[in-house]
RNA sequence: GGAGAGGUGGCCGAGUGGUUGAAGGCGCACGCUUGGAAAGCGUGUUUACGGGAAACUGUAACGAGGGUUCGAAUCCCUCUCUCUCCGCCA
C-alpha cells in the first residue's frame, strides 16, 4: 500500500512509473477525491473543537452550580452535522482505501522496463546441465517408474494437484528441507522459524495478498483463518504493529512451511508433474532491513538462495524481473531460474524481492534509530521452492538406466548415493 | 467446551463520567553538576490524519467495533486476545 501524502506529493511521478507497469492511473479523480476528503475533514474537526470547548465550558458551569441546559441543548444541535461529516469522510476514506490498495508498488529504478516476462533481463548463468546420451525423461516419468511418486492415490485422497511421495521420494524432500535450512542457518546466518500453516486476514493484508488476490487463497471455513500460500506471510507478519531497533537490522529468519494455493486462473498450465500443485513445500527467506540497506540485502538474499544450486550442482540463470513481470507488492525482483532437462526449460525456482516499505506501511512495521521512527524494508525470496528442486534434482541426475544419482551434498540427509527401481512399490 | 480474572504510553503501574494524551516510577535522549564516573538536578521522550514555509496548532487513539451522554480510559453491548481452574486431547 501507498502512503498517501507522498502519493499526492509525487502523484505524476509516481503515475509515470506505474506507467511502466501497464497500470494507469486516473489523475483527476484522485485529485478531486483527496480535496473533497480534505475538505470533509477540516470541517468535521473545527465542528468537534468547538463541541469539545463548550463541553469543557459545561462541566466548569456545572461545578459552579450554574444551568447548562442551554449549553447542552447547542452542543445537541451541532451532532446531526458532525454525524453526516464523519458519516462522508468514512465513505471517502474507504473509498481511498480501495484505490490505494489495489495500486502495485513503484518499481525501482534499477529495474528493466518491459511489458511482459519476455523482457526480463539475465543477469547471470551458472552451471552447466548434464551430457546426456539418452533421452532425459521429465519427473512425471521418473517418479512414476521409481515409484516414488503417486498422482493418483493423490487424487483419491484429496484431488487433482495433489501428489503422494513414497519412500526415497519422500525422504528426498525431507532431505532437501534439512539441508536447506541448515545451510541457510549455519552458513547464511538465518534464524530459523517455524510458524502458523494458518494466518488470519489482517496478517494477509499485511504481505499483500489481501484484499485483491483472495480467489488465490484457500480459507478455513466459519473462521477468518487461510491456509498459508507461503512462509512470507507468518513471517513477514512476526514483526506486524511493531517498532524494531534500527541497529539490530537486517534480521534475517528462514521458514520451512508447506504452501497452499488454489491456482484459480493457472487451468491448464503445468498441469503434468509437481511444478504446479495445491500444496507443495518450501523454505523461504525473510528479511527485514533498514531503508538504506535494503538493495545490498536483495543482492546477499538473492546470491543465499542461489547458493543452494551451487552446492547441489544444479544448472541455473539469474533474471531481473521488468516492470510488466513484477508481482504487486514488489519494487524489484530477481527470479532464479534452474535448468529442467527433461521439460527441456529453464523453470522458476526461486522469486527474491525487495518491498521497500510496501508492505511494512501495510502491516505497520517500523523501525527507529534514535528519534527517527520509519517504516523498515521487507524482502523475501524462495530459497528454495522445495518441489521444484526435488524435480531438478531427479531430472538433472538421472542415468541412462533410469536410477538417480544423489548428489554429493544430500547423500548425509538421504543416506543412499542412488535411488534405483529396485524397491518398486505396491 | 465450562467457570473466573484481565488487556492503559518503550516497560512497570495509577486512574469508575469533566483541561487525563493520560499521575508516579523505570528506561532512553539532551543539558547542568564532576578531574572522570555514579548519584543528584533540569528538560524532553507515541502514532495517524488535517492546517501551516516553519515555530506551532486542531482532531483521533487507553485490545477492536458499536452504543449512552453536553462530555467516556472510566457506564452498556458485541467481538478478540492473554492468564488461572476444570473438562477434552496429540
Amino acid at each position: 500500500m501507498h502512503d498517501l501524502s507522498f502519493f499526492r506529493g509525487h502523484l505524476d511521478v509516481a503515475a509515470e512509473r506505474l506507467r511502466t507497469r501497464g497500470v494507469e492511473l486516473d489523475l483527476a479523480s484522485f485529485r478531486q477525491l483527496d480535496s473533497e476528503r480534505r475538505s470533509a475533514i477540516t470541517e468535521s474537526e473545527t465542528l468537534k473543537a468547538e463541541r469539545n470547548s463548550l463541553s469543557q465550558e459545561v462541566g466548569k458551569r456545572k461545578k459552579a452550580g450554574e444551568d447548562t441546559e442551554a449549553l447542552q441543548a447547542q452542543v445537541r444541535q451541532m451532532a446531526d452535522r458532525m454525524t453526516a461529516l464523519d458519516e462522508r469522510v468514512k465513505v471517502l476514506d474507504a473509498q481511498f482505501q480501495e484505490i490505494l490498495v489495489a495500486i502495485p508498488n513503484l518499481p525501482h529504478e534499477s529495474v528493466p522496463v518491459g511489458r511482459s516476462a519476455d523482457e526480463n533481463v539475465e543477469v547471470r548463468r551458472e552451471g552447466t546441465a548434464a551430457a546426456m546420451d539418452f533421452k532425459p525423461k521429465p519427473h512425471w516419468d521418473l517418479g512414476a517408474d521409481l515409484g516414488i511418486l503417486d498422482f493418483d492415490r493423490a487424487a483419491k485422497i484429496t484431488g487433482a494437484r495433489f501428489a503422494v511421495y513414497m519412500g526415497l521420494g519422500a525422504k528426498l524432500e525431507r532431505a532437501l528441507i534439512n539441508f536447506m535450512l541448515d545451510t541457510h542457518t549455519s552458513e547464511h546466518g538465518y534464524t530459523e522459524v517455524l510458524p502458523p500453516f494458518m494466518a488470519n486476514s489482517a496478517s494477509l493484508f499485511g504481505t499483500g495478498q489481501l484484499p485483491k488476490f483472495a480467489e488465490d487463497l484457500f480459507k478455513i471455513e466459519k473462521t477468518d483463518y487461510y491456509l498459508i500460500p507461503t512462509a512470507e506471510v507468518p513471517v513477514t507478519n512476526l514483526y506486524r504493529d511493531e517498532t524494531l531497533d534500527a541497529d539490530a537490522l537486517p534480521a534475517k529468519f528462514c521458514a520451512y512451511t508447506p504452501c497452499f494455493r488454489s491456482e484459480a486462473g493457472s487451468y491448464g498450465r503445468d498441469v503434468r508433474g509437481i511444478i504446479r500443485q495445491h500444496q507443495f513445500q518450501k523454505v523461504e527467506l525473510v528479511k527485514f532491513a533498514r531503508p538504506d540497506q535494503s538493495y545490498d540485502e536483495l543482492e546477499k538474499l538473492t546470491h543465499d538462495a542461489e547458493n543452494i544450486l551451487r552446492k547441489l550442482g544444479l544448472p541455473f540463470r539469474t533474471m531481473a524481473l521488468c516492470t510488466g513481470d513484477m508481482g504487486f507488492s514488489s519494487a524489484k525482483t530477481y527470479d532464479i531460474e534452474v535448468w529442467l532437462p527433461g521439460l527441456g526449460e529453464f523453470k522458476e525456482i526461486s522469486s527474491c524481492s525487495n518491498f521497500e516499505a510496501f508492505q511494512a506501511r501495510r502491516a505497520s512495521i517500523r523501525c527507529k534509530s534514535g528519534k527517527k521512527s520509519e517504516f523498515a524494508h521487507t524482502l523475501n525470496g524462495s530459497g528454495l521452492a522445495v518441489g521444484r528442486t526435488w524435480v531438478a534434482v531427479v531430472e538433472n541426475y538421472q542415468q541412462a538406466d533410469g536410477s538417480i544419482v544423489v548428489p554429493e551434498a544430500l547423500r548425509v540427509y538421504l543416506n543412499a548415493e542412488r535411488i534405483s527401481a529396485t524397491g518398486r512399490l505396491i
